[in-house]
DNA sequence: AGATTTACATAGGTTCCCTATGTAATGTGG
DNA sequence: CCACATTACATAGGGAACCTATGTAAATCT
């Protein structure tokens, strides 16, 4: 098997994961806002957008939505009138936390089920999906 | 880090991945199908979204519309008039192998700019997403 | 035969995402 | 310092991919 068919498996499969986990689970897009809040700390509309490779008017939207559910605060820059400071606040982490030990619990579940998938198989896998997504951007 | 966490992170950047490749590829529902019916051959409607994991009234509009792109037939069982019986066409099988070369070469690239990335890891990364889904179904 | 189940179609609605475009604030060249 | 481009968002309008609820016709069961 060569590097471009493993790449497309890759997709295909990842595809699948993540409907699989969406139908029992709910994965609203919110989930991936307050992640990269997180990870990243205070950001605007605009770098988030490029972040999670969607349009800034979709960003704006999903703001808009985590602000009403109490999850992210957004205020005016001091620095620059025009743009806003997203921040996660202590409700949103504590949804984050919890989303994410759903979706642990049940991956976990299904990688359990699969005594041939050792830890270690399940960090490259983790490791090869982030690797991949870090700065490849274009 | 723990299995859960590891899983959590699973499906965190496999939703990450998916949406990366869909902005720059396309990756239509339609595909989904067509690779399913070209793994285990001709299905009815509802055992193509139950595999899929998606409801039949989905799963019958997303046939419609590959019926008309010529990439499936659909026809009345004739050993059960209430159900049909997809089949990939030619067309489709095309059509297959050439979004599976786009998606391929597309994360191939992304792959390459990470030379610490092996062609084992991301074998290894495939197999585990094959494996969490082969059926953990439920 | 009547009732239930199965396979699918149709209706109506939600979520997520897009492009196009407007607006206000910030830099920039003459 | 004033017109002009650029940047950061907001708004408008629309499309794709889902869902649940429900109807219909064929097969099965009692």
């Amino acid at each position: 098997m060569t590097d471009t068919e493993l790449a497309s498996d890759l997709v295909v499969y990842a595809a699948r994961l993540v409907r699989a986990v969406r139908r029992e689970l709910e994965l609203p897009a919110g989930t991936r806002v307050i992640s990269l809040l997180d990870q990243y700390g205070p950001l605007g509309i605009t770098q988030l957008a490029d972040l999670d490779r969607c349009s800034q008017p979709t960003m704006s939207a999903a703001v808009s939505q985590l602000v009403e559910q109490g999850w992210v605060t957004k205020e005016r820059n001091p620095d620059d009138a025009r743009s806003s400071v997203i921040t996660l606040s202590d409700a949103g982490r504590d949804e984050l936390n919890r989303v994410r030990r759903r979706h642990g619990e049940r991956v976990a579940e299904l990688v359990a089920a699969h005594p041939d998938l050792t830890t270690d198989d399940l960090a490259t896998a983790v490791a090869v999906l982030r690797g991949i997504l870090s700065e490849g951007s274009s």
